[in-house]
DNA sequence: ATGGGTGCAAAGGATTTGCAACATT
DNA sequence: AATGTTGCAAATCCTTTGCACCCAT
């Protein structure tokens, strides 16, 4: 059951659960599809029909600065989030804006949480392009 | 000369060079601070007073597209630009807003340009954290 | 009753767009 | 003349904020 996840993932991370929480992260666990503020909302506005946007902005947001998920920053146009806090690489389509997960390539970890004085405590890796699908659909075009 | 290295980097990556963008390359080449197009703006509006915000908002894009300069996407609430094109990683810290270059740390390079399908062209590497003048402040508020 | 959580409406801010003026070949 | 470039003003869109209400302890 992802429900018993998502209450599990909240409380290990010091998040207090509430229905409106709970929700949210179980739509994480349960699309990975790097959902944005809006598409976590039209997700669940029917099984919760007072849920606002602002919930889900500042869920979201509690959520990355409790490492209870990941805030993608990779398109410049909106950030979205992603439920799987485990280390991996992202890919971002220049052209659709869709994000895919590259689980193959391997994601790298820093020498040391101390570098050159300053703290880290978070590692994302990006690359960026043109997705299978658009390449294909423009190679289609050509002829 | 910058404006020389500022000339040959528009024409080398396709870009046709204008009064504007001469100086918006040349201003990137010489401050490697991470500038946001406000701070591009604040930069030039003096040297050239018929500046527009929506030039240098173009014209970076313009940059990104052409390859001519790197977007970096790290801080969730604005972009900001990079005139250094090679490969290396970026720090960013969640206090202040500052990234900073890591060139200790080894930049990554994919497997190949096409991963499961996708044709890759970019590739950034973000660590977030706090950087080492905000932990001496924190550091100083516990005496 | 107290403190945190929610949601509406409004504000804020970054970025884009439409379009007319301008520069350049 | 033709084409590409610039810049103003307005529009757009994402995100945050202020504040009142609500819920749970």
């Amino acid at each position: 059951m992802k429900e018993q996840e998502a209450y599990k993932k909240l409380v290990d991370n010091g998040v207090r659960p509430s229905v409106q929480r709970l929700a949210i992260m179980e739509y994480l666990l349960t699309h990975f599809t790097h959902p944005t503020v809006e598409d976590v909302y039209q997700g669940l506005c029917n099984k919760i029909p007072t849920l606002s946007r602002t919930t889900v902005y500042n869920t979201l947001r509690l959520f990355s600065e409790h490492q209870a998920a990941q805030m993608i920053t990779i398109d410049d146009h909106r950030v979205c989030y992603d439920g799987n806090t485990s280390p991996h690489v992202h890919f971002f389509c220049k052209q659709c804006g869709k994000v895919i997960d590259l689980f193959g390539e391997k994601a790298p970890m820093p020498n040391s949480r101390l570098i050159d004085g300053n703290f880290v405590d978070e590692v994302q890796l990006y690359y960026k392009g043109i997705c299978s699908d658009c390449k294909k659909k423009s190679d289609k075009q050509k002829h």
